[in-house]
DNA sequence: CTGGCGTTTTGATCTGGGTCAAAGCCCCGG
DNA sequence: CCGGGGCTTTGACCCAGATCAAAACGCCAG
């Protein structure tokens, strides 16, 4: 799900926002320019909602900076996080015009967005737009479904272990420039509070807090503050996880 | 994720298995006859595999009858059910070279395929293919983030009823030919063992036929043998999923 | 009709993670 | 320096669903 694509796109769009993994990878100058005209910003403080079920949705648009995060909830309350929108990702969907998910910034966040109408009329003359975006929502899907395995059947050590695979992961793909290889201690920052991780891997966030200490004791992990982390030994952290093994950076 | 387009298009696709949802909603004669050219069928028996996990994938095709799940599973045997493929599903993705779930036939299978290079060949010329492709991704994604919902925040009993009412939502979809309601008992065929429903669900087959016990003795469902389901009342059944109401046939 | 095998049900018991409650920590504003 | 509010941790207890075990139900082959 983190594949070397996600890489050399991020490298192509250092500069321009409309670059970023969601529709320009591929795009002629022309194209861009056409793009540039109907692009615009969004900006959202930490907890601000983006959009909420249900209401009409008339952009998409990609994540600059800062985090967003798709929920679904029950009437009752409950809540699932059914997606994490890193810099890059891609919200909203062509063809539809009400929101299906409430979305919320989860750190201050940037958005760089397109009015619907327009991008879908760009998307129709513009063939690989919709080549690119098949291709980054086959990505999500398979992300979706490792996230199945990981509701439906791990233990929540292994859920903890596994989110913190996937953020520690991410946030390497973001960060490394050349392949700065997977070797050493790796340090991140979560983006994330403990309830916020708990709507994630369908737990309570006392049960988060508690195998997050856990990890801790065991030394798979070390914590400065709450939200510092430090990974001394990855393999160590995804024998926890119970995955695949094949490590995954780049595959 | 069971919205008109899939209703629209099965109704537009019931002679030939190409013309299912996969690609054809919209080709014109001349493309069919491209596409007629690199189909090929393949059949296989109940509990059959289609194909493992990282084996090599050259192939794509959309299921004509019959039942197919995507599993994935851990070493130590624990399997989550990632995606159940009914008759008009796609299978397989462009552009990828290996399978990253098991393909397996749950009921006996009939499969239109298209190698995996002509298929791409053509996608890249025919540019509403992605656009098709890319809308059924988009509503497989929609899929599996309800799906986890369910596995991350329901109980075990409505994850039943939850399963019930999708198979008897695609089931009523396949049926109806024009819009026969939703109204009256619904009855249908369970088209998965306890076991394939607990793999979906993330419990174990003992937990399942207990609560499917339970809405039996509850009187929200009757059986006849093991697998045939009579639905009194699909709203109560809905009610018992904790879905957010609505209804959503034709949504 | 009988035996065997795969599926399903039912029972008894155990336990991982939920629930409820109470501190502790940290940062920010006054 | 103090107080308050949002996170986070920790503790005590409980229960939904897992686990282990065995019986019942088809259903097909002989």
């Amino acid at each position: 799900m983190f594949n070397e694509r996600s890489l050399t796109i991020s490298q192509e769009c250092e500069e321009c926002p409309i670059r970023h993994r969601a529709v320009c990878a591929r795009c002629e100058t022309d194209e861009l320019e056409r793009l540039e005209q109907i692009k615009y910003y969004r900006k959202f403080e930490a907890g601000q909602m983006v959009i909420w079920s249900g209401d009409k949705m008339d952009f998409v648009g990609s994540v600059v900076s800062g985090i967003a995060s798709l929920t679904q909830t029950m009437e009752d309350g409950r809540t699932q996080m059914v997606g994490l929108l890193l810099p890059s990702d891609f919200v909203g969907r062509p063809g539809r015009a009400t929101a299906a998910y409430d979305v919320v910034a989860t750190t201050d966040l940037v958005m760089c967005c397109f009015r619907k109408t327009p991008f879908e009329e760009m998307m129709a003359n513009t063939p690989h737009i919709a080549q690119r975006l098949l291709e980054m929502t086959l990505d999500e899907l398979d992300a979706a479904r490792e996230w199945m395995l990981v509701l439906g059947r791990k233990t929540a050590r292994e859920k903890i272990a596994s989110l913190l695979t996937i953020i520690a992961r991410r946030d390497a793909t973001l960060h490394l420039k050349a392949g700065s290889g997977i070797e050493g201690p790796i340090v991140f920052d979560l983006p994330l509070t403990r309830e916020a991780m708990a709507d994630y891997l369908g737990l309570t966030l006392e049960t988060v807090s508690r195998q997050i200490t856990a990890l801790r004791k065991d030394g798979v992990i070390s914590l400065e503050g709450k939200r510092h982390v430090t990974v001394p030994d990855m393999e160590r952290l995804m024998e926890e996880a119970g995955d695949d093994s094949d490590g995954g950076l780049l595959v």
